[in-house]
DNA sequence: CGTTTTTGACCAGCGC
DNA sequence: GCGCTGGTCAAAAACG
């Protein structure tokens, strides 16, 4: 099956409320090629089936054993090509692919704790509203044919309130992107940060062309955005390594 | 042989 | 208290 359909990608992001703190979902839809490595390494540990969903739920957990970040995997009943993926707790280390495709980035992800409380705030006014039941819905459609690899772009989790600052960034800088960080994943410390895409392996770009590392690279000029880059709460990952 | 996946059993939470 | 449901454990099997 080839992959020249258009690979959309349709992510959402949902709150949840307050006792689900670091709980939260990603609703991809993918043409044909199931989903997308995070950039971590997960380690199958059980699968149920769900009531009213034919599909069986998969759990996994990181296989970082400091690590209790863990995710549910699950396709959608509604649309098959559409997979749920449900992230639980924080990953305290970088990805695995971060090892391989640079080094690490002290500047970027020095150690700083003022970085975990400012997200422990973020959260906690994050529950408040998610008691409210509020949600937040982020949809990235994306076109780009023949893309298959992930690259990240770099969202704020909380200061979203409108998918057409999404449409800024694409408008900015549209597909592929090349928005550094890729393939180091963080996907659930960054997430709601980050919103990926599907990009290469087949012609245009390679990955390691789209990961180069540069902070300004960044396109975080959208005023709606920009906060996101200053509130990176990636200190917390340096606390391991 | 070490790692990962599979799968049935077990446990906890919740509603009635 | 009981049953249902979702989440986790852990032994066995599969895989590389």
């Amino acid at each position: 099956m080839e992959r020249k359909a258009t690979p959309a990608l349709v992510l959402q992001w949902k709150s949840f409320s307050s006792k689900m703190e670091n709980k939260y979902t990603l609703r991809i839809k993918t043409c044909g090629d199931g989903i997308a490595d995070d950039g971590y390494k997960w380690r199958k540990y059980g699968q149920k089936s769900i009531k009213n969903n034919p599909n069986p739920r998969s759990y996994y957990k990181c296989t970082n054993p400091m690590c209790n970040a863990k995710r549910q995997v699950e396709r959608s009943t509604e649309d098959p090509e559409t997979v749920i993926i449900t992230y639980e707790g924080l990953h305290l280390h970088y990805t695995y692919s971060h090892f391989v495709l640079s080094q690490p980035h002290d500047q970027i992800f020095a150690p700083n704790s003022h970085h975990a409380t400012k997200r422990s705030k973020t959260q906690s006014a994050a529950s408040e509203e998610a008691e409210q039941m509020q949600q937040m819905e982020v949809s990235v459609i994306t076109e780009a044919a023949g893309h298959q690899h992930y690259n990240l772009l770099k969202v704020a989790d909380i200061n979203i309130t409108e998918s057409s600052s999404l449409h800024e960034i694409m408008q900015h800088d549209p597909p592929p992107y090349n928005f550094g960080y890729c393939s180091q994943g963080l996907l659930e410390d960054i997430v709601p940060l980050l919103v990926r895409k599907p990009s290469c392996g087949s012609t245009t770009a390679s990955p390691n062309q789209s990961c180069s590392f540069s902070q300004s690279s960044l396109p975080f000029d959208s005023p709606s955005l920009s906060p996101a880059i200053n509130q990176f709460d990636a200190g917390i990952l340096s606390s391991i390594l």
